[in-house]
DNA sequence: CATGAATGAGTGTTCATTCAT
DNA sequence: TATGAATGAACACTCATTCAT
């Protein structure tokens, strides 16, 4: 294993300048700093950001990657069972939420600068960032319409709604990153946001 | 006749160059142009920028405040007489989401850009965006505990509620941006919504 | 005429880059100048470089179009009245090949700075120079068919003739710009050379 | 047995090295290939390139030292017998020239890099490969005294002639190189070269 | 006032060279 | 001895800003 102690060296390198734009892009954004801020960061020598990528581009693409693999999965999960009564459908939407909650709370500054910075990285990365919440909207409105057809939910425009919901789960994230609702764990968080998805605001209706 | 030839040739200038700049943010965003695209997209020369203006920076920042001026108003005016009901609650809401986002559509595709590129042009910039949105927010937790404390929706967390209720809202404005929904004009779309956050997708209790 | 004054000062810089691109590789050679060194030998900003110029490799091309206009015009004239008879034709040589080498005496060291170092410029630079060269061979080439078909000159492979006579211009030429035969002028020299391409340097025959 | 394993392998590298740079350098010139081109050729490590040369100045002068070596010894042969009468005197200068040009032949391309790219390696080196040509230019020289005064050959300036001699001969060369002439071999193009230097194009002198 | 040519500090990128393994 | 990862000085090029016209 001669050769494995260089290929270990190497990997090293590269996680190093990946965690440290990394920690560059959370605390200054994308456009501001330099490919010397980086290195620097890492404390490395400029020409080694090049051995290993070939523009703040390509590592901000990186980054993402590394960051989306895991996390539509957890919401995947949920369309392998669907769930068979109204209850059920709200526990089942719960967990998956909470589980994508806590994924995004091991790496709450990393997404954050993604939802802030992506946007205006290029067009291409743009179109990237929206296809991946085009897919939670996608997972949403497949569940909401299983809902519909079996009454598990009253019929509405799932197309609508599906967006809804995401932009509504985007706005608990920021906020809570902001530092907003700090008495509120995850979980509970999770569970206000589902009780508002399932219920709305308005008033209990008196049953019977 | 306070007004002179000159005085009128300057303002003419001035507003080629905002709505140059303000045509170039929304094609290419904050970052990508430059004040070389900007004048020549105005039709000026390039010292003629800095006779009105210092910087790329407080251009947008002028495009921001123009646009937000009449934006809260339309919101506000519903602070001034409270709704007595639930459901004259439901109504003013819509109403007042529906003049917003009127407003907004008339100057959608620079709405979408401030919510695209604003949180990147800096962090002061991100702020101001933010401290607008919290205007949005704070004036719907108004509302909902005024709501709430009434009966006229079920006791919550207002504050997460309240965000929640902003996301959403972006949410379903961004998509509408995207050209999605578009057999639905405004009014039906703001109902759609409201109907989720009066409902929520729960499926519709049985009354009696 | 408000405009001109503007036009003459850009081809003003414009010539002052030109000219002291022409200098720097005349003594320095191509590969070895920077931009920098140009736009110091010019007297300009580094930027203002970039306004005229894509890069050192234009600006050299450039120079050597400026030059080359000229240049064959001078041998090409000859075609138009051929000569007719052996005399006539190896004076006619003699007046063209004097001609183009006064025309290159005037620019000589920046015409041995191309031959020295453009066949290193890159291939395709080198390509160009080389169809240079074999205008003048073929040019050569076709006066000496004429010649041989008419019996003004003994019967040889022209196209390996012609080509050794472009290389034995070359070669004085590169010799007179390295100081030697200084006390031959451009007459006496090509005088010399003719009489060896016409004679070569075999003894006098003896007539009768 | 004085070299030992270690010694042998050394060499080894080293020629390769050699070898691969003389083959990048006729393939792309001397100042395009970087090193780790050439060691990339070689199959070696970047840093095995430094335990052999210094610098790719230093193995182009190397490579160049071991052609020039043989080169001049075979013209030099002739000043040891000086021929005795006209007809012998341009045999033996054809017999030398063609022997320097099958030497030539054989490395034809990296000679004609060396033509190529040796003028602008440099101005130490550009005056190395002046040395060289020079040395044959004086061998002419000594050799076409040497007839002129014995009634060989016509008097002339043979600095002059000298310089064209070999001007012409590196034409040839050199096109002979791009591919011109390849109907001819080695003797046929040099005999073709020895009647233009003895006869010049002239008609054939009518004897008697 | 309007212009656009000129500017040069700032930045990305290359590549000869070093040195730990 | 051979390696190739790491280095940073060197260089090309950009673009916000100035200022003479």
């Amino acid at each position: 294993m001669a050769e494995s102690k260089q290929e270990e060296r190497k990997r090293a390198t590269r996680r190093k300048l990946l965690e440290a734009a990394s920690r560059v892009f959370v605390e200054r954004g994308y456009h501001a700093p330099l490919i010397a801020d980086m290195v620097a960061e890492a404390g490395v020598g400029q020409g080694t950001f090049y051995r290993y990528f070939d523009s703040k581009r390509q590592i901000i693409e990186i980054l993402l990657d590394d960051i989306v693999g895991g996390l539509l999965s957890q919401f995947v999960e949920m369309s392998e069972s669907l769930p068979d009564s109204a209850e059920a459908y709200r526990e089942a939407s719960e967990q998956a939420i909470l589980r994508v909650a806590e994924v995004m709370d091991t790496q709450q500054e990393l997404c954050s600068m993604f939802l802030r910075e992506g946007p205006s990285v290029d067009s291409a990365f743009a179109e990237k960032l929206d296809g991946i919440l085009a897919r939670f909207a996608e997972l949403a409105r497949f569940f909401l319409d299983h809902a519909i057809t079996n009454g598990f939910a009253r019929p509405c425009r799932s197309d609508v709604v599906s967006q809804a919901l995401v932009g509504m789960a985007l706005g608990l994230f920021e906020s809570r990153g902001r530092g907003l609702f700090s008495d509120l764990d995850a979980s509970a968080l999770v569970a206000e946001g589902v009780a508002l998805i399932f219920q709305g605001i308005g008033p209990e209706t008196v049953e019977g």
